[in-house]
DNA sequence: CTGAAAGCGCTTACAG
DNA sequence: CTGAAAGCGCTTACAG
């Protein structure tokens, strides 16, 4: 990586046999070498590379040996260099949990693991004017392969629509369908809310108060969507006073529970959607002398950390996002030819903080 | 990016005065569009680009104002194949919280901030066999530019003497002096566990408790003797009976505790030497019937969002994380000429776990 | 201070 | 099924 060889350019015959070696293999091994040890035109081996059918078996077989043999693997920067294209996969998110974000990460490189594309961040901020040019930039200057979408940047439509006009591939992850099956991936925070619902009147619960997530986020009006409909099946209406708009802040949290408790009938159960803001349910509760679950029950979103780490630790939903991120990326990379849309289901994590009600 | 100029290739006048040229700009503009434009050869441009001193001034004025005028941006793909070496910058993790990862990320990229440089990601398991060699592969096929190490990767000197070894730049983040001033960036934790002492003996606590981390990681082991050092200083003497060896996890905070505060006489404070520890000292004091900070004062160490969203919320260590991104990103990128040691302080911030004792 | 040539390690377009 | 030539967009090494 460093120095240069110096013995690369020296005359030798053009077509030449398959030959041994200098051992001094200072430098990475190159196209050219496989090709000359092959004694084929580095053509061939651009070929076998790119698994052409056009090679033939022997031939394959022979520089697939000679590749491995030398331990060859082609340069991703010349590669990308005459392929107009990099093999980058760039994430783009805007600011979920920081949990969420790694775990997502994480999965993304799982399905990297043994290609030779590696991921590169990009964080921005949704609100912002000129975000949207700055994906463009990020895309364009590196010339991506392709990017994954999380919430909330993956529900902007203009985002997928520049996207779509500069040629990049990209994916969405989001918890409606708002794009071709190829272009992404479903997350079904409703039916999480409907679990919600189902489990708190199944333990008994009829006094219900939810505290929803800000409007502009899509997966926030399908969770408390979700909850909602869920009690209604079961029979029980959801009273638009116990219904608090929060902002996914813990200080919301604190808030929303502090009106929701002081209603009378006081609410028995509270659907925070997130964990963060149940976080700040247990804050409100706990100042105003109630216990959990004994007096109130809380359920929360995310399963973050924060979740089984609070006293009583904290009911919630959780995403595999790990998984999530490898299957869209896995999608990602794959040829634009599937049609079945992918779709995940976050599910209930019961823990201390649920029980039914006195 | 996706389709190809058919324009570029018509013959021309081959050392050209600058001229109008047609305006269909497809495709990105080339350091050869800027040579013709202004009447100078590639390597010219290539020299401005590269900031090097043997350029007449008003032909790099020239230059630069075409650059800017066509908004060209070099191709870091093609820079990166003559180079040898790409624009990416790498950061290497093991198992940091989720909080500490993308603090850092975010500092890194404010370093790059209008660079040409993008941040790539290596998530990596220190105590796996392999992982120096997935570490090597990760530089050496991306031709990363540099790695930014966070401990407890940073605190591994063969993964060090590797980068060294195939010339790759690193800054190390730890906090000791394990390398030259040019590769590291220390963070004072023995300072911070000072100041932790020195508060709870100015608040009058004179029974304390530690639950330190595993000693595999230097990071616990300075906060474990700083905390010490200072209360030495303060003429308070911890008994060894008081020191409980955690494993940074939320369940050896719990065990820690319980033993903790199964001794007699009972501490009236414990330091936890991160924040996911702390939060399980509030377990098992609460569950103990023991009130924070009525019956016992509780620090932690990270400053986590957790640290926030307990109840009461928690005195913490901050460590400006992504400030230190920032600068051990700077320190990555800047000429290697630097010889003052960067060293940067995480401070206390009180909150409300913590008080004089009874 | 400036440039023509060759090169980085691959692929595309064409020809056979 | 295979290859020689040209090219991707830059930089290095050399010459002036």
């Amino acid at each position: 990586m460093t120095s240069k060889p110096t013995s690369r350019k020296k005359p030798r015959a053009s077509r030449a046999v398959p030959m041994v070696v200098p051992t001094e293999v200072i430098g990475k091994t190159t196209i050219n070498d496989i090709a000359r040890l092959a004694g084929v035109s580095k053509k061939t081996v651009s070929r076998v590379l790119n698994n052409s059918p056009l090679v033939r078996e022997d031939t394959r077989e022979r520089v697939r040996a000679l590749m491995q043999q030398r331990s060859y693997e082609p340069d991703p920067q010349a590669r990308g260099l005459a392929f107009r294209r990099s093999f980058l996969v760039g994430l783009v998110f805007d600011n979920p949990t920081a949990q969420y974000i790694v775990n997502m990460q994480y999965g993304v490189l799982d399905a990297l693991q043994g290609s030779s594309f590696e991921l590169v961040v990009h964080p921005c901020d949704s609100r912002s004017a000129g975000y949207i040019d700055g994906v463009r930039r990020f895309v364009t200057q590196q010339k991506l392969f392709g990017v994954i979408l999380i919430p909330r940047v993956s529900e902007d439509q203009a985002l997928a629509d520049m996207l779509t006009e500069i040629g990049c591939r990209y994916v969405r992850i989001a918890s409606i369908r708002l794009d071709q099956p190829g272009h992404m991936l479903q997350t079904q925070d409703r039916l999480a809310g409907v679990e919600d619902a189902h489990y708190l009147e199944s333990l008994g619960h009829k006094q219900l108060g939810l505290i929803t997530g800000p409007k502009r986020y899509r997966s926030a009006i399908e969770r408390g969507e979700g909850f909602s409909e869920g009690l209604t099946r079961r029979g029980i209406a959801l009273d638009p006073r116990y219904v608090y708009e929060g902002g996914y802040t813990f200080e919301s949290g604190v808030a929303g529970a502090e009106h929701l408790l002081s209603l009378n009938p006081r609410p028995t159960a509270i659907f925070a959607c997130n964990d963060e803001m149940a976080a700040g349910v247990y804050k409100a509760a706990l100042r105003m002398g109630l216990s959990i679950p004994g007096d109130l029950s809380v359920i929360g979103y995310d399963d973050s950390p924060l979740a089984s780490q609070l006293w009583p630790s904290l009911t919630t939903i959780r995403l595999p996002v790990r998984d999530v991120g490898r299957q869209a990326t896995q999608l990602l990379l794959s040829e634009p030819t599937q049609t079945a849309l992918i779709s995940v289901t976050p599910h209930l994590v019961v823990r201390d903080s649920s029980q039914p009600p006195r």
